[in-house]
DNA sequence: CTGAAAGCGCTTACAG
DNA sequence: CTGAAAGCGCTTACAG
């Protein structure tokens, strides 16, 4: 049971440590007779390197972290799956880090990714955390920063064009007839749900479609406040006759909350989502959204990180990768009195 | 931006790396005037201790892997989510690996985990894995098992009692008068779902309801498959009054599928799910459901975990934990003609 | 074609 | 109260 070594498998073998060493990474040439010894060695003693050795001395541990705000949210879920996947087409495993929107909870884990000498950190939006990446920053640890904006002094950045998205989004329901075009947005803070409803707002006012201030609503972008502001917006006197809810979680919940008023979906009133999470086709109706697209950003982040990894010696100039989210027409939206 | 080493500390503070180490893990007395130009050096170097070398010298790496099928299923995200976070409170990272239910993957990330010496592993179900786990019981990391059942021989062992789960979900449907029930199973090679549908025979055939073979039908535990077999039950001559779904995500589709062909739920059809994804009080009607007990499986499972790492000598006996699920009544069932 | 030896950054008996 | 030194298991210049 006691852990085999490079020795036991040398001493087995009848060889040194050095050629067993450069027969598992293939880095010089071994006698086929030699390696086979070696490698028949490593098999009757179970032999599994030990990579936190090697770490210690090639100065890379073939780890990375990846810290989200929440594993168990669909549209993360669904980011962090791929950056493991990816990360595992690449030779690379994932600490994976709640941030839980826990600022001591953050800190910490970016302790301890440095202390563990991971070779990488994907970011993926959190509240306020520029402090801490600036210490990760300064540790020297190659950062990717996804579904956010941070000075590119300190990290790459893979992003969607959030007002373009946003844009884009409105226009398709103002094509559709709508001129009463309320929207639920996200936390105020938060980059990504500002910056959609810029791009709403731009496409309302290209269209000279004023819009009162009742009708942007703040929520929180969970399920309940996509009810709970679906239902205020339908008490209005003004009933708007199109929702832009800038996530899908909240525009299921929005739909809910029509549907136990007696509002149609799409017949009275369309809504639109935003992130496209599976579940979103599967539901009746299915959502028209704009879908994000994380297949890409997880694979972006996951290059553009290995590259960082491989060329930390060359500076590197820090880009921002700006992706565009697609709309997907499903049943939830439909033309005004069509 | 050069790393900074216990000796960088050491040289700057004026003691040696004995001291500085002491210091830093609070192993020995250490004058206070010592400790803190110690301090005061680390801080000023910006140090943090490289665990790897930590990890190498003590053996312990305070990592765990953790192998999820599929990380993206609400049910297991909810479980990975929580042992992330217990294992965070104990000082413990984690290596999210996704098996997929492809056997080589899961291969791959069973020598890794081996490699990178974690501490111990815990396993969330998946399909056939013995051998897999027989190799990373043999080289001696501590494992606990998850929602699944495997020979105590290899592992700990904490999942729900199914069969009673089963028998409790099905006694509920027919005390609300029910005599029609049928039930959506998964893939027929699982043990819970396989469990659980002996505690729904157990049930029926004890209050001496006779089940038509066609009132079983098999799904794979995703929405889809729930949505097609509810379709086929309600399109059966002599339709059920109540369907057992054996997951709730298969359980949403079953509604959803019922709602398209215009049968209401439950004054038409009672349907009663299993697992209790947050999903499933959110949604109307919302779901009644066998709530299985995630938070205290992934408390305990990591609580097993750290007591096997820490008597890793003395030999622990493995034993099995049996929780308990329980009836969640909400809105989805309802009384026969009640 | 192969090996001896230094060294990665820690921890921890041993010594005083 | 503190330090010098061995050693964890690898990789890799250096040497032959």
């Amino acid at each position: 049971m006691k852990r085999m070594t490079m020795k036991d498998v040398a001493d087995l073998a009848g060889v040194s440590k050095t050629t067993v060493s450069h027969v598992i990474n293939e880095t010089r040439f071994v006698e086929v007779s030699t390696r086979n010894k070696v490698l028949q060695a490593m098999k009757d003693l179970g032999y599994h390197p030990n990579t936190v050795a090697r770490s210690l001395r090639s100065g890379e541990t073939k780890t990375i972290g990846m810290i989200v705000p929440d594993s168990t949210n669909l549209f993360f879920a669904d980011i962090a799956r791929r950056i493991e996947n990816y990360g595992y087409e690449n030779g690379y495993s994932v600490i994976l880090c709640n941030s839980d929107n826990n600022i001591d909870k953050q800190q910490n884990y970016i302790d301890t990714l440095i202390s563990k000498q991971v070779d990488g950190v994907i970011f993926i939006s959190s509240g306020e955390s520029k402090a801490d990446l600036q210490r990760l920053s300064e540790s020297g640890i190659p950062i990717v920063v996804a579904d956010r904006v941070v000075p590119l002094s300190l990290a790459d950045v893979v992003l969607i064009n959030n007002e373009e998205a946003g844009y884009i989004a409105t226009k398709y329901l103002i094509d559709l007839g709508h001129r009463r075009i309320a929207c639920i947005t996200g936390s105020s803070e938060l980059n990504p749900s500002m910056r959609r409803v810029e791009g709403y707002r731009r496409a309302l006012s290209e269209s000279e479609i004023s819009v009162p201030e009742e009708y942007i609503v703040q929520g929180d972008f969970q399920f309940q406040s996509g009810e709970l502001m679906m239902t205020k917006l339908m008490k209005l006197p003004q009933r708007p006759t199109a929702v832009f809810v800038l996530n899908d979680m909240m525009a299921i919940g929005a739909v809910s909350a029509a549907r136990r008023l007696g509002v149609d979906v799409p017949d009275d009133v369309s809504i639109m989502g935003f992130d496209d999470i599976a579940l979103s086709s599967l539901l009746h109706p299915s959502l028209s959204t704009m879908a994000q697209p994380t297949e890409e950003m997880a694979r972006l982040a996951v290059e553009l990180l290995i590259q960082k990894i491989a060329h930390q010696d060359v500076d590197h100039e820090n880009k921002k990768h700006v992706l565009n989210a697609v709309l997907i027409v499903r049943d939830s939206t439909k033309a005004l009195g069509g």
